[in-house]
DNA sequence: CCGCCACGT
DNA sequence: GTGGAACGTGGCGGA
């Protein structure tokens, strides 16, 4: 490699503006009036603060048929889509694939060097702006490496056809945003307001003393000494006072429902009315969320600053607040696509269990028919309770359930909820073998793999301390489930945008919430946009048995309904 | 900065 | 016999 001496300008700090050495090809792009490319069309880039005193050359070389090897390859494409480039260049994120050899490691740039290269890289020993440069020369190696490890655990068609052509559509969704009419907001959290506020005299009252509500520490001596009721659970520091708690304990104290209530309108107030408020932009009316694509252990997505993936649904006080996201920017409909029972029938397609199979094929009531297998009964003679118990059952399955956690989710004894899990496993034998073979495989290999083998290391698998084995055990038979149903929507969403470019079509993708991914349509368009996007996405991964899409559509994401017909 | 708690899938 | 559902993010209190 050779190295050129150049100047490195507008850091952080418009001060430094020091000589530095650099690869070649990177000096070319960041100082070169004539943009002079690598022998392979190649060029390597820190995608820090540096990049912004490369604007022009950025562009210039983006537009080309060339190769940009970066650390994050979703700051290039954000680059791209806030300047309307026209992107032909090819852009690597070693990040990305450092994600995928190793989640959960630390993807910074010295991390890296430590981890992949084996140099000691102290980020100390550079001074102002000038660090930048030296990750940037640290790429062309690093990336050499990643691509060989991808190689290597068969994972490089993960990152080519999934993971990196994801990052250019996240980084399409965050600079799109989503509009929130800001005025629906306003009423409820009045009402909130003035609710908490009242809540907050009568606990204080009932209690007959002044304290912090929203103190665990407090609500705590107020409830199991002040007012003598017996404690249920104790947590590292103190009382336990969640909902669970103060669910087991409602009958003793009429100020028990009242701060159950209260906690849930001040977490409305604070997260999401204060919260949302706090990040809208008033110049386009819409709110930009961040899609993180290499933090969680399994692939899923994460969403933060603010986190779109919570918005309350399950109690109608919060699912009010979905009536403030809206379609905007000439848009008139909202249109939100999602699988039903995804991890299920993952599971079915998985194991190979004879009877799933047949459940998910014959388009069954899955709970029902599971209420009907464990219980041995006729369908139609399933009861309400037992689907709530089969359903419960099928939850805590993905989970590498417990009978303490099934009992406790149902409030039956521990026998029976034993019971119900060996039950289940006589009915489901091909689920019993594909989760002991995997805790089997997980021990033998360290890691567990998705069906697009993405990989998760589990340390802990063969620790003798029973609580670290056990939840190394659980993980190992949720993550194949859970990350392979990250695998096939990050996929779907890949194909839904090429597919709406394909056809020319404006309506375009806003959010994704794990299972589920939310557009917003024109009524023109919104028919054929739901037949492609339930296609898209029932079609993307064939699986042993189908998978089905709902889709519904509104003026909102609080009122929508089902499209039928397609 | 960590623990608790509450929201989502 | 053990502790006991999987994956996240944000607000708050308190050290």
């Amino acid at each position: 490699m050779d190295y050129w001496e150049v100047q490195v300008k507008g850091t952080a700090d418009p001060e430094i503006d020091e000589e530095v050495f650099l690869p070649e090809e990177l000096a070319v792009l960041l100082e070169d009036e004539t943009l002079a490319l690598g022998d392979e069309g190649r060029a390597w880039l820190f995608s820090g603060e540096a990049f912004a005193t490369a604007e022009e050359k950025l562009e210039e070389f983006l537009s080309r048929e060339a190769t940009l090897v970066t650390d994050d390859a979703k700051k290039i494409y954000r680059f791209a889509y806030d300047r309307e480039i026209e992107l032909k260049a090819r852009v690597h994120s070693c990040q990305l694939a450092a994600y995928l050899l190793k989640p959960g490691s630390n993807m910074g740039i010295p991390a890296l060097a430590r981890a992949w290269l084996e140099k000691g890289v102290d980020p100390k020993q550079w001074q102002g702006g000038e660090f930048q440069a030296a990750y940037a020369s640290l790429l062309p190696e690093l990336w050499d490496r990643l691509a060989k490890g991808l190689a290597e655990i068969e994972a490089w068609d993960l990152y080519e056809k999934i993971e990196l052509p994801l990052s250019r559509v996240l980084a399409r969704m965050e600079r799109t945003g989503i509009a929130v009419d800001i005025r629906e907001l306003e009423p409820i959290g009045s009402e909130l307001e003035a609710k908490i506020s009242s809540l907050e005299r009568r606990i204080q009252s009932l209690a007959d003393c002044e304290f912090n509500i929203n103190s665990p520490k407090q609500l705590g001596e107020v409830l199991f000494e002040r007012l003598g009721i017996p404690p249920v659970r104790k947590t590292k520091t103190g009382y336990s006072t969640d909902a669970a708690v103060l669910e087991a304990i409602w009958e003793r104290h009429e100020i028990v429902p009242l701060i159950l209530e209260y906690r849930q309108l001040v977490k409305l107030q604070s997260t999401y009315i204060q919260g949302l408020k706090e990040v809208w932009n008033e110049e386009t009316g819409r709110i930009y969320t961040n899609f993180n694509q290499m933090v969680t252990a399994t692939g899923r997505l994460s969403s933060t600053e603010p986190n779109l993936q919570n918005i309350p649904v399950r109690l109608e006080e919060g699912r009010r607040i979905r009536r403030a996201f809206v379609p905007g920017g000439g848009y008139q409909r909202l249109l939100a696509a999602d699988y039903s029972q995804i991890e299920l029938r993952v599971l079915a397609h998985i194991s190979g269990d004879a009877a799933l199979l047949e459940a998910f094929r014959r388009g069954e009531d899955i709970h029902r028919r599971t209420a009907a297998e464990i219980f041995g009964v006729a369908l139609e003679e399933v009861s309400e309770s037992q689907r709530q118990g089969a359903k419960a059952v099928n939850f805590g399955l993905v989970y590498g359930q417990t009978d303490f956690g099934l009992a406790s989710s149902l409030g039956i004894g521990r026998q029976e909820a034993a019971d119900y899990i060996s039950a289940y496993f006589r009915r489901y034998p091909g689920v019993k073998k594909y989760m002991e073979d995997t805790v089997a495989k997980a021990r033998k290999d360290g890691f567990v793999t998705t069906l697009f083998n993405r990989r998760r290391y589990l340390p802990e698998i063969g620790s003798r301390n029973f609580q670290r084995r056990s939840f190394a055990e659980r993980t190992a038979i949720n993550t194949p489930i859970q990350g392979t149903a990250a695998d096939i929507i990050k996929l779907a969403m890949v194909e839904v945008e090429k597919r709406l470019e394909g056809e020319g079509l404006v309506s375009r993708m806003l959010l994704q919430v794990h299972d589920e991914l939310v557009l917003e349509t024109t009524a023109d368009e919104q028919k054929r946009v739901a037949k492609l996007v339930k296609a898209a996405m029932e079609e993307i991964v064939p699986l042993a048995v189908p998978l089905v899409v709902e889709v519904k559509a509104g003026p909102n994401w609080y009122n929508l309904e089902t499209v039928r017909d397609l």
